[in-house]
DNA sequence: AAAAAGATGTGCT
DNA sequence: GCACATCTTTTTC
């Protein structure tokens, strides 16, 4: 298995289009973060697009704000933002400015599944990174990392996957919001144990 | 200054 | 499957 710091990162151009296009291949790529000198993450099975107009849903529909700042930063800007006493992270898209972003909601967990699960406090492997707040823990991603950008970070990026997924991905309307409910774009590979919501 | 909401998760049934 | 813990931001008084 090649070293997962020696693999191509994600460019900025790929962030900066259409947030459904980016929410959509997002899927299969690698979210990998450096604890101790050890990268450790997986494949990105899930994600939610938020857009930058017309979306009453996101958090940029009241326009930019102290707390919101980073999602109106530059493509490729970590947007972390705190919700029930837990965190959740997203990756800036498109133009600097507009407000829009990409939720990582889960991970399939590859590398370091013993230092996720310390982080996590937790021996069962099954719920690790099922959902936006446990893969921020798992990772030791908090709202001290807001605002990075994670095209240069030294210890957390996006990288390409050698081996992308062989499965169909699906659209649904996204979890938890009340506004906007029935825009399809929640995208997560079919069958994946490791997405999110309701088991079929 | 106080209170409620929120892109959630856990533990228990 | 469902109740509730938990805390920061935002809104309201």
């Amino acid at each position: 298995m090649k070293i997962p710091g020696r693999r191509l990162r994600i460019s900025r151009s790929f962030y900066n289009r259409a947030t459904a296009t980016v929410a959509r291949e997002l899927l299969g790529k690698l979210l990998l973060r450096r604890i101790d000198h050890q990268w450790v993450g997986g494949q990105i099975v899930e994600t939610e697009a938020y857009l930058p107009d017309d979306d009453l849903a996101s958090h940029s529909a009241r326009g930019c704000t102290p707390s919101n700042r980073s999602m109106f930063d530059r493509p490729g800007t970590l947007y972390v933002y705190p919700i029930h006493a837990k965190y959740c992270m997203n990756v800036v898209t498109e133009a600097k400015g507009l407000g829009a972003a990409v939720l990582i909601r889960a991970v399939e967990p590859i590398w370091g599944i013993d230092v996720m699960c310390a982080n996590r406090r937790l021996t069962q492997k099954n719920r690790l990174t099922r959902g936006p707040a446990m893969t921020c823990q798992a990772l030791a991603v908090d709202r001290t990392m807001d605002g990075i950008d994670m095209i240069r970070h030294d210890e957390i990026g996006v990288f390409h996957n050698v081996s992308p997924i062989d499965a169909d991905i699906i659209a649904s309307g996204r979890i938890g919001i009340s506004k906007s409910q029935l825009l399809p774009l929640r995208y997560f590979v079919k069958d994946n144990p490791y997405v999110s919501g309701r088991r079929k």
